[in-house]
DNA sequence: GCCTGATTGTTGACATATCAACAATCTCAT
DNA sequence: ATGAGATTGTTGATATGTCAACAATCAGGC
């Protein structure tokens, strides 16, 4: 029995469409954080650190945004530069620094963060809570399965 | 009436589940197309040039892949690099090219399309085809939806 | 023909991402 | 305690992406 699957294929087709959607977003973000001057990839990083008051190490970091270790370094430059985040030295690790929120840092996410959630819920208003569960769910899996797949190099 | 949306409504869920599978989809395809010493955006030129044998100008490349003009340069700078496209001039117009595949590229393409296709196939196994389409549309709202509240830059 | 305005691809500056390699440091078995 | 091996953050090379600005070209009204 042979494996039923080419362009046309509906699993492909939300496979494609998942991959835009998200670029959309992604885009869509962008132009939405650029109001603070401001990378989606900067918010992701002040989000996470708000989740996390007693700080984080970059590697932590690096891990919780998938994304490679040597990446956080840039990132974290500018955002301190900015005086959004600071590089405490961890306790008991002289190699890692405990990457911190700022008073400023958490002043801003407080300014963005309605407007976030406002955007984001916009985006989602004609999909019922029900759905988006279901959808959570099966998008899970996929990013399940599409690891291991990797992961088998084959 | 107040707007409830936080870090726990269902739908802000799926927006960040969807981001992150789709980060994981892109990391995935990026382990399996190393095997060729190709990047995900390389193939998504190939794939394009493939279902237009006629060929592209840059610009149309673009707007497809939905990227920037000045990226495509590069993109395509690469790929002849190597044979796998090659700039014709474009009938008509002396400013543009007509970016098409050459043969080599074609041939690695046959090469790739049926193990990507298999990939794509085993990672939705779990998801009905039914179920697929409905997602899909799902997905497709929600981009729209994204792509007004960031036009509207509010 | 000719001028204005739009479009095409390129360039340079920069942010974001990967990877390999490195020094500093930690961990742990011995 | 010490030596082997792992981990941490940084660096340099490179790919991918944005944006602004530029020369060349096109398209249309006059």
């Amino acid at each position: 029995m042979r494996t039923k699957c080419d362009e046309a294929d509906p699993r492909y087709r939300a496979l494609i469409e998942l991959l835009r959607t998200a670029d959309t977003i992604w885009d869509a973000s962008r132009v939405f954080f650029a109001r603070w001057d401001l990378s989606p990839s900067q918010f992701n990083v002040l989000n996470l650190l708000r989740l996390n008051p007693a700080g984080l190490s970059q590697t932590e970091l690096s891990l919780q945004l998938i994304m490679h270790r040597s990446n956080v370094t840039g990132l974290v430059d500018r955002l301190e530069k900015r005086d959004w985040v600071a590089r405490k030295d961890a306790a008991g690790d002289r190699r890692a620094y405990s990457v911190v929120l700022t008073a400023a840092g958490s002043a801003l996410l407080k300014q963005i963060l309605p407007l976030y959630y406002q955007g984001a819920n916009a985006a989602w208003s004609h999909v019922s809570a029900k759905r988006a569960a279901e959808l959570t769910d099966d998008l899970r899996q996929v990013a399940q399965n599409a690891q291991q797949i990797a992961g088998a190099h084959s």
